[in-house]
DNA sequence: CGGCCGGTTGACTAATTTCAAGCAGGGTGG
DNA sequence: CCACCCTGCTTGAAATTAGTCAACCGGCCG
């Protein structure tokens, strides 16, 4: 029996969970855990194509991811999908939420995933009482902002080439966070997901990520992923040629 | 003399400010913001082209605007501005600076411009004894977060006359919202700003508003603008033909 | 077995960029 | 005061990137 076929897998207590450093902040001590611990709905199991909230739903908690994957999306003004975000383990998801007391964004599961549900009302009761809480997750906030304005920055400037080579890259960092492989992984999303973050056509992202396999950068398999050549990658990323 | 020749124009309180009900919680009591008050360094004035902080300055504040208008923009990875953000009176900004302790934009007037400093770590303080505070600056970053997906969505989705409507019709509301007018109007930013911010050239910008104005969407002069046809300027914004 | 979905590949098309030139206004120095 | 220059803006023609359309493949599900 592998770890996470064990029915208490996923019931993990913040203080015990391995992606504590990422998820929570490093500066509450275990007695101020604890607190947390108690208004948290811990590992709910998400299946792949399930949604964990959709927009206009009332905004009631965020969500931290424990295992497996999410990407968040919009509804353009003609009706098509936007996505705005792919989520990995640890990390907080649903505050675009905050300011209209609605999500704007709808939440899906890119693959079966575990999820702890932080109720925000009691979350920001709690913030009164333990202030490196609130400063913790003013910097959620802020970082968020940070990533959507990376993302802007991408598709105002960068060319199909650079944007696959600098998500290729994001996600070997990501990885590299949670102590995975930087360079060998499985893509959690669809060829067609990738292009409508990245604002390109399936067809687009199909053709260079093949063309990246032909010219040795990477190795492809279905959704399996090698970076050979990283800083090739890197070099393609920013600068093109 | 006029109001705003007036040398304590500026330093009106946050109490008496015209616009309170945009920058500040409406929630707020008299007593309460008395206190906000108290920390905020008003009014200081920004010459057009200054700036307001640069990237990597240390995070120490953020600010809202009393008076004219400012724009965030990021360096991308080979030295480019990128223009993430134009503020109108009474918005806040500076708040990507909170997640790393320094700012990752740089903050420019773009006329000159009356500014209030918020100094984080007093307002911070402060927002333990006024949660409504507290949850008035989660609204705000949360509808920081909305704006920029917004763009997000409009980068990856529209086309370069539905970005240029778009955008005429987001000030326009912005006007509306601050008992300006929301058909006739002056752009505060440049030409290449706006290409800049709608991921476009100068040309391509000069090109659709020239032919917006064929059209008889909208009166152009130099940077005076009017929106005549706000019906046609929604429907190409949205769906185009 | 048939159909559907996700992915790939090719040929053609169209949108926007690039390059180049010119124009008007504002400010500066001779 | 005028010539000059610089910047911001405009306009045209050519070049290029990514999109569109269409066909096909393989795996999975009912």
């Amino acid at each position: 029996m592998t770890k996470s076929d064990c029915p208490m897998y996923n019931e993990t207590s913040c203080s015990q969970c391995r992606l504590g450093k990422i998820c929570l902040p490093l500066t509450l001590n275990s007695h101020d855990i604890v607190k947390l611990d108690e208004i948290v709905k811990r590992g709910r199991i998400t299946q792949r194509g399930e949604h964990i909230y959709r927009a206009n739903d009332p905004f009631h908690a965020v969500f931290a991811i424990r295992s497996g994957y999410v990407k968040t999306y919009r509804i353009t003004d003609d009706g098509e999908e936007q996505i705005t975000g792919f989520h990995f383990p640890g990390e907080i998801f649903g505050m675009d939420g905050i300011s209209k007391s609605k999500y704007t964004n709808s939440a899906k599961a890119l693959e079966s995933t575990a999820i702890c549900e932080i109720p925000f009302a009691r979350f920001q009761e709690l913030t009164v009482q333990l202030p490196s809480l609130q400063t913790h997750f003013f910097q959620l906030m802020s970082q968020e902002i940070s990533n959507d304005q990376q993302l802007i920055t991408m598709l105002s400037k960068k060319t199909a080439e650079q944007r696959i080579a600098t998500l290729l890259l994001t996600i070997s960092e990501r990885n590299a966070d949670r102590n995975m492989s930087a360079t060998h992984f499985r893509l959690a999303m669809s060829r067609t997901d990738i292009g409508n973050y990245l604002g390109l056509t399936v067809e687009t992202v199909s053709r260079i990520l093949n063309r990246f396999y032909k010219e040795g950068l990477i190795v492809l398999d279905q959704k399996e992923v090698q970076l050979v050549e990283m800083q090739a990658l890197r070099l393609t990323a920013n600068l093109d040629e």
